[in-house]
DNA sequence: GTTGATGCAAACTATTTGCAGGCAG
DNA sequence: CTGCCTGCAAATAGTTTGCATCAAC
């Protein structure tokens, strides 16, 4: 099936994600947890891919790459990953969960295509400002937040989809 | 139980929620569904609660009432409710929905203290129109938005609530 | 009278958990 | 070896749906 790797070709970083495999690895010790085939292989796929994915199709991409993992230990797994700060955990409208691995310290907020699902994914740093500004005047600690704008990206409006159309389905997001 | 009521105040609007009760009729009429009873109370209900409720409560406030009514019928007419635009259905963490009675256009985003669950609720025009100004950006049409923030109350921090302690459960959100 | 609504129980989806055997440290 | 880990299947939680009966128009 797989067609035999180009052994003059440098191996171009051969260990998948070598920062977050280590972090997840002394997350991992100092909670005398052990360091399995299934987690490494967990956490490969979950870097891997490059956005948004949900724990079913995280189970279904290890399956096809030969990896036979059972789901109960993909959610348990996906856990530890987010206890340890490597993935972030989110309801983007759907009934179930979504992650997406954390790249350093990045944080974004979201614009979602309710035509075709689209995620545009944006940071900007004075939104962020004017949230803590808020939580100030409310004396309030901030320690995560989620935003989402659901709505039609240029490509949909273009196609002429209709908001009208899409105002009811609007009101019934989950989110 | 009911402490009778005096017959010499006026009647403060004792049809419940007049405005809203009608939208619903209309919006019922349009697509020849019908105003039952059980419609009737769960409208009352939704919209004798101030803030924010999830279904289970629902039912159990009604019953509570003595109004008997199924699981599946508060789910149904939540949805019908929702769809009529009278209600707002989103995630707040939790596992399961939280639903708001909408009052004429009025918005609000949420602070959401993970001690002690408290939720506040806020809206600033000037976080909005950041919003909107982002979405021109992306030539993005904003259709709806839901923004979140985590993190500890005033009281809680006051009572020495530690947010390290809390910082593990940050990540475990469902949001 | 029609046609849609309700209650019940069964079905479903996403996720969690108990347990017996398996593997990392 | 010891204790954590895994897969399995059963259990849960929240929500949805099929069906026979009932009520609104």
């Amino acid at each position: 099936m797989v067609r035999a790797p180009s052994p003059h070709r440098l191996a171009p970083r051969k260990q998948a994600h070598p920062e977050e495999q280590a972090r997840f690895e002394s997350f991992l010790r100092t909670r005398q947890l052990k360091y399995t085939g299934e987690r490494r292989a967990l956490l490969d796929a979950v870097f891997a891919s490059k956005h948004h994915f949900d724990a079913d199709s995280l189970h279904l991409a290890l399956r096809q790459k030969g990896q036979e993992i059972s789901r109960a230990t993909v959610y348990r797994t996906l856990d530890l990953l987010v206890q340890c700060g490597l993935v972030r955990k989110q309801s983007l409208g759907d009934q179930h969960a979504h992650y997406e691995a954390v790249h350093g310290d990045e944080h974004h907020d979201h614009l979602i295509c309710m035509n075709c699902n689209r995620i545009i994914e944006f940071y900007r740093p004075d939104l962020e400002a004017m949230q803590e500004a808020i939580c100030e005047e409310f004396e309030f600690k901030p320690l995560h937040h989620s935003l989402q704008i659901f709505g039609l990206c240029k490509l949909c409006q273009a196609k002429g989809v209709d908001g009208l159309e899409l105002a009811t389905r609007v009101s019934q997001l989950h989110a």
